[in-house]
DNA sequence: AGCACGCCGACT
DNA sequence: GTCGGCGTGCTC
């Protein structure tokens, strides 16, 4: 992990800057020559103004990093002419954490500084250019004839073409589109045949929401948490705390607090929620607390509206943000605190460059500016409860249910013995009868089929037997054709015909979806109202509230859904949850498999029960032995912990040993695979230097997507450092090797999801 | 991205 | 010759 010592470079007389250009093409950093008079007075993050391209043109740039030695020809280097006015000490920070990212998880500086600076003034006033006809139709089509006559006026040829075809076009349209340059039209405009029109986007804060007020009243144990983390926040002992709370267990209302407590101290707060719990609820808490004092983020906010939250958060307006992920970067001067709820959840890891992941750069930025990270989940990540054990993380627990009733009862159903008895339904007579129960007793029902990570296992429906790599201990996956790989090594088999372990010829991929579902219980339950949820329902804006507002309103008895039903509602007469597949994550073919499955499980039983009825909560599945589904079962997170933890120990998995996925995608198959073989072998080369293991190259479970051919090759170690040493060399050799050209490289740490 | 350079056709 | 439009390539 690079550091910046802040005041080494002193006597260093080089700058190297990203250009605050935002375009592929300078997309890298330049040199400068650092003046006498600043040499004191940049740092790692300083915005400077500096003389750039053929013009000299003043244009600003951020200082990235110190050379003793330009690489550069010394005769061509220029001057850095001065700091740029009004340069805030904030964005230095968050600067100095965009160069940790880059470390950290690879890709240019340039896009980590994308990722962590929020938007800038200029975008404000940045209108949408819209070019349209100033002539009537006409008269247009004239003078374009009359153009043709001229061989050098093509671009203004395409441009009125364009227009007499469509009436209105976005200045970006003609330029990707027809290839017209804004001179062009700049031409035309003077030659008053067309005319440019700017229009506002106008944007919408509606932050109308109501606040909800509540007397929050802690019990005993929620009580010795708040009054830890008080003591060491005054104290500032500023260690990453964990709080491991039961469903149910009451951990918003100990944020609140923790929040208040902060924001008395004039610092203040992140809450970082997985996108798909910000809801309304949340936000309402929230906002009874610290009235508008919170602003939020998230992805649907326009430009201009996630541009005004920014605004108010310079100005020392809010002081509590919430949002996702990307909510870590808030630009707050003063940070005190950052709160990640739901800290196992997969959403807080980028799936584009650089892959960070949220709970990582949030305890970074916390060490930058002294504040304190406090994560909570009911099912905390293995990553986490590991850096517990170690004490780099320290551990609270929240054991009861804040309202003081039950956790659900768990029950597991076995579904090879119901084909046994003939029962070749989704649901099992168990599940069955006790819907048929609520029904008459008019609560509500949720069924959850568990698609996460879903990707094509092979299983025997009579004895649950799953086709497993040899090598890698993870499922295989089928492929088209036939043939069944691994997608760690490579490892690839011919499909069977019969399960290998009972002979029984009901082996093949599991194929179910909510649509399913929901059809065979509109059939087996004629009287019963169902609602249903998963990405064809929620696709519509609102479709999300909607569905979930119908239910809470009974006008449905069933809701079926995909994980999405898991998050943080709580249906008071909900008192039976129904897990219709809880193998499916098991054998999804990565490491995390059994992880996700405990996770979902004990999430989805936790919707049980919210009321004053206690709660049941039923798991089907053809693996009743499996470690992961027992354990959900019995509700023992710790038993879990151990047993997991003692796979990915002997398998050499995360979290015990850093793991990165070197993904490169290009057009070309064959070019793709002679560049990652000559990638494996350089590969193979450091593997005698530095303590790694390389794996692969394997091909993804979707070898191609929007025509571009994917390959992986999987590095493991003991120690990450060592992985960030093979991330430089790969970018070094690829940077240097014209083979990989035409090919894109991501790194991607302790890779979440199938790739 | 934005600018200068240099090519090429049109016009005097 | 010279002017002006337009494509190209470079920026420490």
């Amino acid at each position: 992990m690079a550091q910046y010592p802040k005041r080494w470079y002193n006597k260093e007389m080089y700058a190297d800057i990203i250009v605050d250009i935002t375009h592929e093409k300078v997309d890298k950093k330049f040199e400068y020559k650092i003046p006498s008079h600043l040499a004191d007075k940049i740092t790692i993050g300083s915005k400077v103004l500096i003389p750039f391209g053929r013009g000299n043109k003043e244009i600003t740039g951020y200082v990235v990093g110190f050379l003793k030695e330009p690489s550069f020809d010394k005769k061509l280097i220029k001057e850095i002419h001065n700091l740029a006015p009004g340069s805030i000490a904030i964005e230095e920070k968050l600067i100095t954490l965009a160069s940790w990212i880059k470390e950290e998880y690879g890709g240019t500086m340039a896009g980590a500084l994308k990722v962590v600076l929020p938007i800038k003034k200029r975008e404000k006033t940045k209108e949408a250019f819209y070019v349209r006809l100033a002539v009537p139709r006409e008269e247009a089509i004239k003078k374009l004839e009359h153009l043709l006559l001229y061989k050098n006026q093509k671009a203004r040829v395409r441009a009125l073409a364009a227009l007499i075809d469509h009436p209105v076009l976005a200045k970006e349209e003609l330029k990707n589109k027809f290839k017209v340059e804004m001179k062009v039209i700049e031409a035309l405009v003077k030659q008053g045949l067309v005319m440019v029109e700017t229009k506002r986007i106008y944007r919408n804060p509606t932050w109308e929401m109501e606040e909800k007020k509540e007397e929050v009243s802690l019990n005993q144990e929620q009580e010795k948490i708040l009054s830890s983390f008080k003591e060491n926040f005054s104290k500032g002992n500023l260690k990453p705390c964990l709080i491991k709370g039961v469903t149910g267990s009451g951990k918003t209302e100990v944020y609140i607090k923790m929040a208040q407590e902060v924001v008395k101290s004039g610092r203040q707060v992140i809450i970082m929620i997985p996108e798909i719990a910000l809801t309304f609820q949340t936000v309402a808490r929230f906002m009874g607390a610290f009235k508008k004092r919170v602003a939020i983020i998230n992805s649907k906010l326009s430009y201009g509206e996630r541009y005004d939250q920014i605004e108010m958060v310079r100005e020392g307006k809010i002081d509590v943000m919430i949002g996702p992920r990307s909510a870590v970067f808030t630009p707050f001067n003063n940070l005190g605190l950052i709160v990640i709820d739901e800290e196992h959840e997969g959403t807080y890891k980028s799936e584009q460059m650089p892959r960070y992941h949220g709970r990582e750069v949030a305890i970074k930025r916390a060490e930058l500016e002294n504040a304190i990270v406090v994560m909570g989940s009911a099912t905390p990540s293995l990553a986490s409860y590991y850096h517990c054990e170690k004490g780099d993380y320290q551990l609270y627990e929240l054991t009861t249910r804040a309202t003081k009733n039950l956790l659900p009862t768990v029950e597991i159903v076995d579904m090879k013995a119901e084909l046994k008895s003939g029962n070749r339904s989704f649901l099992s007579s168990r599940l069955q009868e006790l819907i048929e129960d609520r029904l008459q007793k008019k609560q509500q029902v949720m069924l959850f089929l568990n698609r996460r990570g879903f990707s094509g296992f092979v299983s025997c429906r009579a004895c649950g037997y799953v086709m497993k790599c040899p090598h890698c201990d993870v499922s295989l996956s089928i492929h088209k054709g036939g043939k069944m790989v691994c997608h760690y090594c490579g490892y690839e088999t011919k499909e069977v015909k019969s399960c290998p372990e009972c002979g029984s010829p009901f082996i093949g991929g599991f194929k179910a979806g909510t649509q399913q579902v929901e059809d065979y219980l509109k059939k087996r339950f004629k009287e019963a109202k169902t609602l249903r949820m998963d990405l064809d329902t929620t696709r519509e804006k609102e479709g999300y509230q909607k569905i979930l507002k119908a239910f809470d309103n009974h006008e449905a008895d069933i809701l079926i859904g995909t994980q999405m039903i898991v998050k943080g509602h709580d249906f008071k007469d909900v008192t039976l949850v129904g897990i219709i597949a809880a193998d499916m994550s098991l054998y999804s073919n990565d490491y995390q498999a059994g992880e996700r499955t405990f996770q979902l499980i004990t999430q989805a039983a936790g919707r049980a029960g919210r009321g004053s009825v206690p709660g049941q909560a039923v798991i089907q599945t053809y693996s009743p032995d499996n470690y992961a589904i027992i354990k959900a079962k019995e509700q023992d997170y710790e038993g879990f912990y151990q047993e997991e933890m003692a796979f990915r120990d002997l398998m050499e998995y995360p979290p015990v040993y850093s793991l990165v996925a070197v993904i490169a995608t290009g057009k070309e198959e064959e070019e793709l695979d002679l560049a990652m073989d000559y990638l494996k072998k350089f590969c193979d080369l450091l593997e005698k230097k530095v303590e790694v293991r390389i794996i692969g190259p394997a091909t993804p479970y979707i070898k191609k997507i929007k025509d571009l051919y994917k390959k992986v090759i999987y590095i493991k170690s003991i120690d990450n450092r060592n992985l960030i040493y093979m991330k430089d060399k790969i970018e070094e050799y690829i940077d240097l090797n014209k083979g990989f050209n035409n090919l894109s490289i991501q790194f991607d740490f302790d890779p979440m999801n199938n790739i």
